[in-house]
DNA sequence: TTGTAGGCGTTATCAT
DNA sequence: ATGATAACGCCTACAA
């Protein structure tokens, strides 16, 4: 009943050390041709792996590296941990996922449990009071990089987007069409990038004579209708609304056709964040849309530079958002 | 400059040694009442973690899985990831994941990078001609569990959906509804559950005069045109499609739309799989829906036995799909 | 070019 | 209830 052979089997098999073995293995050092031939067909017999477990408590390096985002399932992070993989795998990294649904408890949790040196460096998308994480990982000296949503007063390297231009960039847009009275939907749980788009899109408002009310909404199938119903109550009754992020727009998108309003000949919508294009049954929301893959690639780099030098230049990297123009928009139409 | 504290360093700040300092922490043993308060306040004040690296080392468990899926992107993977990630994270596990692009290639080389014994145990959707991975895990005696897609003649343990039936009753809706003539899509690369998913189509039509023709397709921009000349060429003509996996659905339905076929007016689609509700705009496409949460779930508890019990009785685990009625099958329609 | 000694941080086992 | 010892599999440093 062989266990998984240890590189002492194969040196053993090999007729020499497990230094040796070592050197054919790592390419660290030199080895007669005869000597490697022989321990490379030992490593092949035997099908030895060397144990990455053990390599990694000598040379405190595991070759695995976690992302921790608030929901897998939700496009926008799914395209950003694409994007890690890829650029990790080509290093020969293996990636960690863990999800924690914007429980501040959760990602203590995982922080912890990472921090147990498994994990060469983590990529964190902060929820709201992230502070305890990144305080953890400061202590346990884990390289960190933030994704997506900046910490005030946080010194981390951070890869984002520059959410509040493409906020500005999207109401210039609704502007030109015509449409002066807004209504901005944001998600309730108070994210530093989530008021930068607040921020965005008012910013744009400025001498314009615009107007936009903001809703904190969560939008689900018993809250929706109500919600709708404030929108529209306003008066004058806005004729664009602006949705702030991806579940949002969709939510709204449902919950305006259950009430009646046609998109855009009643109200226009516009969104954030897009869906992969393979997924996109029907291209038809005009949105802003954040480059999510090159997010995790450019979170990536930052991080392996961080675990190469720890704690040296704290980086941070914007990307821009582009403006994707489709169906959902259209110029604002006057009722009754 | 003080390095991440060891057991050690929290054993001399309270006076003890590094057994009694495991023992609080695994509370694997008697430990006096105020030895245990001295140790959790140096641990506290430390802020020890413990290193899973080493207690893998030792103990040979890592407290990690890890997921292999073609890609993470695709939602139906997704939604399993999310699956195994909540059933391993009440566990106190991690999990690793890794996407293949079903690559042969890349698959045989995540599973020899998991080899290395950092994982407790792989859950794998295999790839076509998956034999070396499995044969990799064997060798290694990696406990392996295999998701959504049989391997012929492979012994894993198993845990898929009944496609056979969910495409079989698919079909019996159809003919139903009074469609004769069918065009089935399915994908180019030879993978069992595609072969299930037609032979379950086929099957309902035995003894009711109905017929379909089956076209491997690659839908994308480029060849979608002519894939749709070539469905609508058959004659007769087909009233009803059916595609047999989520990417092939939204590709049929854009294609059918940019040649100008209105579904469910001119040709009813069916689909396989199904967007997560929150991320589903328009609920419009009636569809074979797999409870991929539920896969992942399974998938992780069978993979639990396997480490607890290498090599026990391999076990399968077949969850039944559901049809989802919603509006792109209608009625059969006689054209021109 | 190859080998020896020792230790990375834990925990199993045996001893006190 | 606590401690001493050894070992998990590998690699750094040094020696031959």
């Amino acid at each position: 009943m062989p266990s998984r052979p240890t590189i002492r089997d194969v040196a053993a098999r090999a007729g020499v050390t497990d230094m040796t073995v070592s050197r054919v293995v790592n390419r660290s050092g030199p080895v007669s041709e005869g000597v490697r031939r022989r321990v490379e067909q030992a490593i092949e017999e035997l099908g030895y792996v060397p144990s990455r477990l053990a390599r990694g408590l000598r040379s405190k390096r595991t070759l695995t590296i976690a992302l921790v985002v608030s929901d897998i399932t939700n496009p926008f992070f799914t395209t950003i941990a694409r994007g890690v993989e890829d650029a990790a795998s080509d290093q020969e990294l293996l990636v960690m996922v863990c999800n924690t649904d914007e429980s501040e408890e959760e990602e203590t949790r995982y922080l912890g449990m990472l921090a147990g040196q498994n994990v060469d460096g983590v990529l964190l998308v902060p929820a709201k009071g992230a502070e305890n994480a990144c305080a953890l990982a400061e202590r346990r000296r884990l390289p960190l990089v933030l994704l997506e949503r900046r910490i005030p007063g946080n010194a981390h390297s951070l890869v984002h987007c520059d959410v509040r231009s493409g906020a500005r960039r999207m109401m210039e847009h609704l502007l030109k069409l015509g449409h002066r009275e807004f209504a901005l939907l944001t998600s309730p749980i108070g994210l530093t990038t989530a008021d930068d788009r607040v921020e965005g899109a008012l910013e744009a408002l400025k001498g314009t004579g615009g107007r936009a009310t903001v809703f904190s909404e969560r939008l689900n199938r018993e809250t929706s209708g109500k919600a709708v119903e404030r929108w529209m109550a306003l008066n004058p009754r806005p004729t664009a609304i602006f949705a702030l992020n991806n579940l949002l727009t969709i939510g709204a998108l449902k919950a305006l056709r259950a009430r009646g309003f046609r998109v855009p000949q009643d109200v226009s919508l516009a969104g954030f964040d897009d869906l992969p294009e393979p997924l996109l049954e029907n291209p038809f929301l005009t949105v802003v849309s954040q480059p999510s893959y090159e997010i995790g690639k450019a979170g990536f780099e930052l991080l392996l530079a961080e675990i190469a030098n720890p704690g040296f230049a704290h980086r941070e990297v914007m990307l821009q958002p582009e403006l994707v123009i489709r169906d959902s928009c259209g110029s604002p139409t006057v009722f009754e």
